[in-house]
DNA sequence: CAAAAACGTCTTTTT
DNA sequence: GACGTTTTTG
């Protein structure tokens, strides 16, 4: 048992209580991560069947890294273990199942572009008030439904629902959700949280299948516990009920998610449904300052509901935590790199030590600005992700079609791009014909003779191109078929012919996916390297994926959310100001307010010995300058542990923010506007945009005989030479051949063109 | 058809 | 202020 030694005796008992239901309350810094590891690891050793196990956390991230460490103690059995986030694992399941629920195994999944869009065209045909049914809350309440495993039929007849939609007058959003349902269902595609929904509805209406889980899965361990829905939670109930082998590992404190449906009740109350519950404590935190874990605890005290604990540091006290003031949020980024640089260069730290943590994206843009004109190295976590850059997303659409041509959003996506001659016009009219037919869009185009009028040709060969690729995936690898794909559709060519810049970096950026998918066809420890596996986990891929240059050494930006579960030397909380940390929408009830303060806990207890908090007295909201007060949550915390560097003259210890709030607040402004006139980025303008000076004395000629082969000169396009005509008499459509710009297509009618030289 | 201008939305967080 | 979509313009 030597491997046990380095656990503290909690951590130990933790480990060794593998039988019946466990719960780890583990607080902030605890080694958490290092009790699931362990815990596994015991299980193995001790002759568990690493297929019996099944681990389930919120990110691939926790889950390799988990892999990981469990593959060092134990060695390559690691791999057989079922571990990953809720989504993949049920994912996987589902597609092994899919034909008890009527879905095909190669279900596409949808992401949350792909529901909006779905909803987009269900609220255009219904004819209803953008206003009222914005896209946003409308799926926000069908992904409410759905997490609190609410189908539609229930929805309609639940009459609190019915009521409350009643009353914010959108009465149709059941019916909406139906019909979402029916569309999903008919692209054979599942969304986020039906991968769930499904998953619960699979256990329920087949035994079979639920006794073969419930067996298969003899160990089951839950990571960030507080964090789970009511879906999640029941899959996980359904699925431990038989061996009862059920240990989840949380912090009620650390429970951010329940705008989108995280119940913290789930955790509150487990000892309810498994009443010979052990529970067991981590209290000590090995990460922080004992200043930093008190100001921590005193933050959170003002919560209401929370599970009874007290974390503790037996590091040195540490630092006070500074508290920075500034004028406007230019002036806030300017303070924070200027302590970034002035720690690290007395201190001998690397970037990497420092991470700049804010409540919202829009602030790191400030931040960035900043660390720029210091010349600062830095990398934003989060934000858009590689998997959703539209270039990406078009080459995977291909892909998503070729394996599910009922895939409708995908076909939307690229069957006129790039430019095949498949207007928005006949696309509508495929759909018209799909919707009165009962049949899928692309069946509809396969024989568009008989269902659509004026079927141009071009649809054919684009119903072919696909049925092509389909021949392909079967025969070839992953690699060799997504490089067929990506030359044959003419995205690839597309992409190289745009020179700018950002087409540039679009077109490697379609190269590095290729990349990657030549790394997954090379993989040895997998037997299947189709590019239809490869397709099957790309959907619930994120940005923490591709990490190749983790140990660069730079600051790291992120919100507060992305940060959970990491831990920096040196941290910066940013922008703690009323209406923005606690947001806006927070404060109108108490549990909102709550998950605020909880944001603020995990905040703190990243930073292991240097915390330095700071806000703006004012800045740029909606592109417009507004003026800020201090964050409540400043209130909130003993001046006993804070540092308050005021270039100004500081309140008195002990006292109050209130003051300050109005003192400064109407100094804001007489600061702040110069500043703000003084920041303006000097906007750089489009190289690309006039590259061409015309030659002088230009004038634009009669086109009305323009003959292929004839030179002309554009205004801003330059020299070029006609490729084709096409067109009737006022409407003639001229491809030119653009010596400095490339091919373009222009109106005649329009396009002022001198003609330099006839036919050579 | 394609570029520029005008307009509108976003700001809470993401598997 | 940034981005995406729609409208206007040549």
């Amino acid at each position: 048992m030597d491997y046990l030694e380095g656990l503290n005796p909690e951590q130990k008992a933790a480990v060794l209580q593998t039988k019946g239901p466990v719960m780890i309350i583990a607080g902030a810094g605890s080694g958490k991560t290092r009790v699931i590891t362990f815990r596994v690891a015991h299980l193995i050793r001790n002759g568990v069947d690493s297929f019996n196990i099944l681990v389930l956390t919120f990110t691939n991230k926790a889950a390799r890294e988990m892999r990981e460490r469990i593959n060092k103690m134990v060695g390559p059995e690691a791999k057989n273990i079922w571990m990953g986030t809720f989504h993949s694992v049920f994912a996987k399941i589902l597609r092994v199942e899919a034909n008890k629920i009527g879905y095909p195994s190669n279900f596409t999944i949808y992401d949350t572009d792909d529901s909006k869009s779905v909803l987009r065209a269900i609220l255009k045909e219904m004819q209803l008030d953008d206003k009222l049914y914005s896209v946003n809350s409308v799926l926000n309440r069908i992904s409410a439904a759905k997490s609190s495993l609410v189908s539609p039929v229930d929805y309609q007849n639940n009459p609190q629902i019915q009521a409350d939609d009643d009353s914010s007058k959108r009465p149709l959003l059941g019916k909406i959700y139906e019909t979402y349902v029916q569309r999903c269902y008919r692209a054979g595609a599942m969304d986020f949280d039906d991968l769930l929904f499904k998953t619960n509805e699979l256990l329920r209406d087949h035994p079979d299948v639920r006794n073969k889980y419930q067996h298969k899965f003899k160990y089951i361990m839950v990571d960030e516990y507080q964090d789970t829905n009511h879906s999640q939670y029941k899959i996980v109930k359904t699925l431990a009920a038989v061996s009862e082998n059920i240990c989840v590992v949380g912090d009620d404190a650390q429970s951010i998610y329940a705008f989108r449906g995280a119940n913290i009740q789930n955790i509150l109350n487990f000892e309810k449904d498994y009443p010979d519950l052990k529970i067991f404590k981590l209290e000590q935190n090995y990460r922080s300052t004992q200043n930093i874990v008190n100001v921590a605890n005193s933050v959170i005290a003002n919560n209401k509901e929370q599970l009874k604990k007290h974390v503790f540091s037996e590091k040195e006290n540490g630092d006070k935590i500074k508290v920075m003031r500034a004028f406007s949020d230019n002036e806030e980024g300017k303070l924070v790199a200027d302590a970034i640089m002035f720690q690290r260069s007395s201190n001998g730290l690397k970037w990497h030590d420092f991470a700049i943590l804010y409540r919202t994206n829009a602030q790191s843009r400030s931040m960035e600005e900043a660390l720029r004109k210091n010349g600062i190295p830095y990398k934003i976590y989060g934000g858009l992700s590689f998997y959703q850059r539209k270039e990406i997303k078009d080459l995977i659409a291909y892909f998503r079609l070729t394996f599910n041509p009922n895939d409708e959003e995908a076909l939307k996506r690229v069957i006129n791009y790039p430019k095949r001659g498949i207007g928005d016009t006949t696309v509508d009219r495929i759909i018209v014909a799909a919707d009165k037919n009962s049949i899928t869009p692309f069946e509809v185009i396969i024989e568009a003779n008989r269902y659509v009028e004026k079927a141009p040709a071009s649809l054919f060969a684009f119903a072919a191109m696909i049925q092509s690729f389909q021949v392909i995936t079967k025969n070839q690898s992953a690699y060799e078929a997504a490089l067929h794909i990506a030359q044959h559709s003419g995205l690839l060519k597309d992409l190289y012919e745009d020179k700018s810049v950002e087409g540039l970096n679009r077109y490697e950026n379609i190269q590095e996916l290729l990349n990657g998918i030549k790394e997954f066809s090379e993989r040895e420890d997998i037997e299947e390297k189709g590019l239809d596996v490869f397709m099957q986990d790309v959907a619930l891929l994120t940005n923490d994926d591709k990490d190749k240059d983790k140990d660069a050494d730079t600051v790291s930006l992120m919100t507060i959310h992305s940060s959970k579960g990491l831990e920096f030397p040196q941290v910066h909380i940013v922008g703690l100001e009323e209406n923005l940390f606690p947001s806006q929408m927070s404060l109108n009830s108490r549990s909102d307010l709550e998950e605020e303060r909880r944001l603020f806990y995990v905040a703190i207890t990243r930073a292991e010995y240097k915390l330095t908090i700071s806000y703006a007295t004012s800045r740029f909201k909606f592109g417009t300058l507004i003026s800020c007060e201090p964050s409540r949550f400043l209130d909130e915390i003993d001046a006993k542990y804070l540092d308050l560097d005021f270039t100004a003259k500081p309140v008195s210890a002990g006292g109050s923010f209130d003051d300050e709030r109005n003192a400064w607040s109407r100094k804001a402004d007489t600061f702040s506007k110069p500043k703000a006139a003084a920041a303006a980025p000097v906007k750089t303008t489009s190289i690309l945009a006039k590259a061409h000076v015309p030659s002088p004395g230009f004038k634009p000629s009669d086109t009305s005989n323009l003959q292929v082969g004839m030179q002309v000169e554009h205004e801003r396009f330059g020299f070029g030479k006609v490729l084709t005509l096409e067109g009737n008499k006022p409407d003639v459509k001229a491809t030119i051949f653009f010596k400095e710009i490339g091919q373009k297509q222009l109106l005649l009618k329009f396009a002022k063109l001198s003609i330099i030289s006839g036919v050579e």
